[in-house]
DNA sequence: TATGAATGAGAATTCATTCAT
DNA sequence: GATGAATGAATTCTCATTCAT
C-alpha cells in the first residue's frame, strides 16, 4: 500500500486508514531493527497497538507489509527530493547543498538505510516483486543532479564530461557508509563517529571532496 | 582457526577442528544470506553436513557462532591487509594500489559486508560482547595508510595535514556502497552495476578521486 | 477460573475458558506426577486434548501454567475451608471435626501436597512471583481455628494460652506426612499405610492427640 | 554404589573412589534442588568437576545415580541413628532427646527430605528397584523407640499399649513438615518459620506434645 | 579410567497464518 | 473491519547417552 494512493482516497478517514498507517509505521520500525527474517508479526502489531489479524487484512502477509514499507520509504524520499530547489544557488553552492541534503536525509531516516541493507541481503528480490511501482518513482535527485552538472559546465564552474551517475554514487557513498556503519566503524576506529564534532568534520570533508572533484581547474576525470 | 577448504571426509570425523571449521564456514554463508534473525541453525548444520548438536557443542548457541563468524572475518581481513606491501611503489601508485586492494577485497568477500551490515542493524551489540578479541585486531590498513600519507607528504606528492581516518573512510565508502548495495542501486539507476564494464569504470573513477584529492597541487583540505 | 468437570465437546471449541480449564486441569495432574522439572508441555496438552500452542496462548509458558496451578489449588482449598461450619459443635467435637476435615482434604487432594512439595523444592520461588494473589487468600482455617480455641477456652473445654499457629502446624503435620510420604513410609515400616485399617487407626490416633493436648486438665503448654 | 561397600574396599584410594564420591555428592545436591526430572547430568558432573562419561562409568545412568543417592542418604541416617545412646536417660528425657535428634537431623540434612519427597512423587518406584539393600537397612530408631516405650511402661513413666509405629510417625510428622515445607508455610502464615526463635518455639512445643501424650497420667490412647 | 566429540530424541517456545464470530 | 482463539510447522536449545581414542 503506497502512500500516494492513500492520500487520493476518500477524505473520510475510516478507521482502516488509521490502522493501516499504524501498522506500516510499526513495520518499518521493526524491519529496520531486526531485518526481514528477524522481524516478527507479533511485535509489529503490538507496537501498532492493533490486532494481529489486521496486518493480514491490510497487507496480506508479512512480506506484503515489508514491500509496502520499502515502497513507502522510497516514496517518502522521492517527495523530499522533489521539494529541493537548487536553482537559486550558484553551481558550487548548489552542489554543496545537495551533499548536505543527502547527508541530512540519511541521518534523519536511518530506517531507509536499514531496509536498503536488508533488501540487498536478499538481492533485491522483494523490490523486484513491486518494481513497476518503485521504478515509476524515477529519482528527482538524478534529474536535479544532471541539470546541475550541465548548468555548472555552462557557467564554467564545473568541468564537463562528468558522469551524473558517478557523481550520484560518489555523494551517496560518502554519506551512506558513515551513517549506515557508524557502529562497526566506531568500534574499528576506536572513536565515536556519532558525536556532533565527528559528524561536522566529516560533512565538511566530503563537501570539499565533491566540490574539488568537480571544479573546473585542471585534472582529467570521467 | 582457519577455515578455507572444507574437504569431504568420513561421515563422523571425530575431529573437533574439522567440525568447527565446517560449521563456521556454513554459518558465515548462512548469516550473510539471511542476516542473523533469518538464519536458521538447521540450514547451517545441513550445509556443514554435521549434527545439529555439534553446533551447540562447539559454539554454545546461534549467537556464539555468529560472533565467531564476525571475528573470523575480521581476522581474515586483517591477515590480508598485513600481507600488503606498498613500500616499493611511489606514493600515488601506492595509494591507487590501496584503493584497488580495498575494492577487490570487498568484491571477493561480500560476506564480510553482509555481516557488517547485519551487525550495524543490531548496533554492534554482538561485537561488543567479544570486543577485546576484535579490538586486539588493530587494523594494519590504518597503519599502512598513515605511513603512506606521511611518505607522500615528505616526497611532495601529497598534501600535508590530511586526516588518515578521513582518507580511510573515504576509500572505504567509495568501495563499500557500490558492492554492498549493488542490487538496489542497479534497480535505482536502471542499469546493471555488476557488469565488468560498470565495475571497471567505477574503480578508475574512485582511484582518480582519491589521488586527485591527495595531490599536492592547490586546494585546501582537512 | 473454576476447573471441575471437563466435558468432552466438539474438537475445536472456540471457547477460551473451556480450553483454559482443560489445560489447567491437565497441568495440575502432570505437575503432581512429575514435579515441575519433570513435567512436559507435550503431555499436558495431550491430556487436555488441546493444541500445544494453546498452552502458551492462555498461560504464557510452562511456568505460568505451574503458577496458575498452584494458585488454583490454594483457592480451591480456601473455598473448601470457608464452607466449614463448626459453630454448632462443642469445642472438642469441633476440633475433632477440624482434624478430620484436614485429613480428608489432604487425602482427597494429593495433587495439592505434591505441588506444595515441589514448590518447597524451589524454595517457593514461584509462589513469590504471584504472592499478592495468593497472599490475598487469607486462610479461613486460621480464623476458624483461632475462634475455636477462644470458644473452647471460654467454655472451659480447652486450656488457654495455646498458640493458634502451633495448633495449626500440629494438625497439618499429623495429616500431611502420612498422606504425602505414604510410599516411602510404607516401605520403611514394611507395612501398607494406605490400607483402610491403617488409615482409620491413624486418624483416631491423631484426633486423640490433638484433643488431649488441648484439654483443660493439667499440663503446661505454649 | 552404597557407602558401606566403599569403606570395605581396598584402602588404597584409587582415583575412582574420589570420582565416585564427588559425583554422588553432586548428584545429591542436584536432585535435592531440582527433583529427579529436573536434575541434569551435565550440571551434576560440572558440580563434581568430573567428566560426563565418569557418571556413566560409575553409576550406569542417571537413575542409577539417583538410586545410589537415596541409598546413601538412608545409610547415612541409619548410621547416625545407630550412634544414638538413650539408655542413660530417664524415659521422659530419652524421649525428648529422640525428638530433638530427629528434629536436628532433618534440619541438618534437608537433602534427605527433598529426596524423600521426590521419591514419593514417583510412588517410591526407584526405592523398589533397590529395595533389598534399603530393606536391609532396618531402622535402628524403630528398635530404640520400641525399647524406650517398653522401658517407660515398666518404670511407670509412660502409659502402656502405645503403638511404636504411631509414636514414630508422630515424631516424624512433627519434625518433618516444619522443615520440609518451611517455605510455603512461612508464606502461608506470613511469618518466617526459619528464624531461630520460631524454630526454638516449635521444638519445645513438639517435645511437650510427645511427652504429654505418653505420660502415664490419665487418658486413653492406642 | 578418563575425556573430547558426537548424536537422536525430545523439550520449550515462537512463528506466520487462519478460523469463527 | 475488528478480534479472541486456534494451530501446524518450525526453531532454538537441551538431554541422556554413546563412540573412539
Amino acid at each position: 500500500m503506497a502512500v500516494e494512493e492513500e492520500t487520493e482516497r476518500k477524505r473520510v478517514p475510516r478507521d482502516g486508514d488509521q490502522t493501516s498507517r499504524a501498522i506500516l509505521k510499526a513495520g518499518i520500525a521493526e524491519f529496520s531493527r531486526h531485518g526481514y527474517g528477524g522481524a516478527t508479526v507479533e511485535r509489529i502489531v503490538r507496537r501498532a497497538k492493533r490486532n494481529e489479524r489486521s496486518l493480514y487484512y491490510h497487507f496480506g502477509n508479512k512480506e506484503g507489509l515489508y514491500i509496502a514499507s520499502l515502497e513507502y520509504l522510497y516514496q517518502k524520499q522521492m517527495l523530499a527530493e522533489r521539494a529541493l530547489d537548487l536553482d537559486k544557488l550558484s553551481p558550487p553552492e548548489a552542489m554543496r547543498a545537495l551533499v548536505r541534503f543527502t547527508w541530512a536525509y540519511y541521518r534523519e531516516n536511518p530506517e531507509l538505510l536499514s531496509l536498503l541493507n536488508t533488501e540487498n541481503l536478499y538481492k533485491a528480490e522483494h523490490l523486484k516483486k513491486s518494481s513497476d511501482r518503485v521504478k515509476a518513482i524515477a529519482s528527482p535527485k538524478m534529474r536535479l543532479l544532471g541539470d546541475l552538472l550541465e548548468r555548472g559546465a555552462k557557467s564554467g564552474d564545473f568541468r564537463g564530461g562528468v558522469s551524473a551517475d558517478n557523481v550520484f554514487l560518489l555523494i551517496s557513498s560518502l554519506c551512506y557508509l558513515y551513517v549506515s556503519n557508524r557502529y562497526t566503524l566506531s568500534n574499528y576506529l576506536s572513536r565515536n563517529l556519532d558525536s556532533p564534532d565527528a559528524r561536522e568534520n566529516w560533512l565538511e570533508y566530503i563537501e570539499q571532496i565533491v566540490v574539488d572533484h568537480l571544479s573546473a581547474r585542471g585534472k582529467s576525470a570521467r
